[in-house]
DNA sequence: ACAGTTAGTGAGCGATCGCTCATTAACAAC
DNA sequence: GTTGTTAATGAGCGATCGCTCACTAACTGT
């Protein structure tokens, strides 16, 4: 029942739902890494991926549905990295030395670590995001190890090698976040120098 | 010029302004603890503190004031649990299984790490931020060292300490991160449990 | 007793937030 | 053509945001 009295854009040509929500994924990651999930706002997403609100609210449910699509978009890329590694690594295990030589050569961009502690600091706020995030891994875990399987490995070493490959991860998030305050080393120097000072096995 | 027709709560007792601005501060940090810093108002720290919004801005120029506040108080905390450790440490080096020990004993409580990772997202994108926190670190560090030289033990010494401890708090923090998206592990046990993965020497 | 200082209040400002929905038009099927 | 479906629009809603400032009253010094 609103005034229809005003002229009104003309809508963009017709796209297939699949490619819009991809853009405005694109789009939401970019901005939520630039300035954060809060102060990020829905106009801000909708305008960065050349779309109305609108239509972004027809692809989804809301604000927090964005997120939760990103949330588990990135769990994914995370166990598809780890396969490619276990999956190039022998029997005998993971060659350290190599994921350690990836590391170093990575040019880790604040921005998506920004993303990553957010997201950390989202699931310890709340728990059925937690949850979210625990059982997407399960099941996306779950899938790794029986490509792995097939391809040859036993399940137990595929689970040996996926743990240490997530530990070393751990690691390096963590000099992550020290070599944020303290200055003059790169973060790539700081994930070297954390391994050199526990002189891994 | 406003109109003055309105009654008007009766002010609380004076009190001296570090009081209230301490009042204020610990009122902030919890609620950005439980719900973040873009999402707490700052009528909710004015609440929770007990004191009107005016007053608020009388002792802090700005909400973001009063997070930077907050992160040089935690900057400040972790340089003294260091002194603690080091002091209590022989000239030989960090006690690494104490260490680890005092670790598992801690109990990690989600809001406070929630704190810690949405501060590291903060730095992240805010080079501002980034080197207010690394100035504060590189001052209160060089305080450090000078008071463990007072104590006894040489300059090198007490920086080879520190960066050791350091590392092991890295490794923990990058422990938690996993530990989120890892289920049926409590974050004490997945910080032991990454150690042992490591087999640090 | 009175003036001066300052801790303390809270309605209300302009801006912005997430989200809705009446409306339009691009396209497919005929 | 004509019609039916649906991708796409964006002004505008109620709520909330960070912050201001005219004003009040509890103290202090004299």
């Amino acid at each position: 029942m609103r005034a229809p009295e005003k002229e009104r854009a003309k809508p963009r040509r017709r796209e297939a739902p699949a490619v819009r929500r991809a853009q405005i994924l694109t789009a939401a990651r970019t901005c939520f890494a630039q300035a954060g999930f809060k102060t990020t706002s829905v106009d801000d997403i909708a305008e960065e991926a050349g779309v109305s609100v609108g239509l972004l609210y027809r692809l989804f449910a809301s604000k927090t549905a964005i997120i939760e699509a990103i949330i588990a978009d990135q769990i994914e890329a995370q166990i598809a990295q780890a396969y490619e590694i276990i999956a190039a690594s022998p029997n005998t295990g993971i060659d350290r030395a190599k994921v350690l030589r990836i590391l170093g050569e990575t040019s880790f961009d604040l921005q998506s670590l920004a993303l990553t502690f957010e997201i950390a600091a989202e699931a310890c706020r709340d728990p059925a995001l937690r949850s979210f995030m625990q059982n997407r891994r399960a099941t996306l875990y779950d899938q790794l190890i029986a490509r792995l399987t097939r391809g040859g490995r036993s399940a137990k070493t595929a689970a040996r090698m996926f743990a240490e490959l997530e530990v070393i991860g751990a690691v390096a998030s963590g000099a992550v976040i020290q070599s944020l305050s303290n200055p003059g080393r790169s973060v790539s120097e700081a994930i070297r120098a954390t391994f050199l000072t526990l002189r891994v096995k």
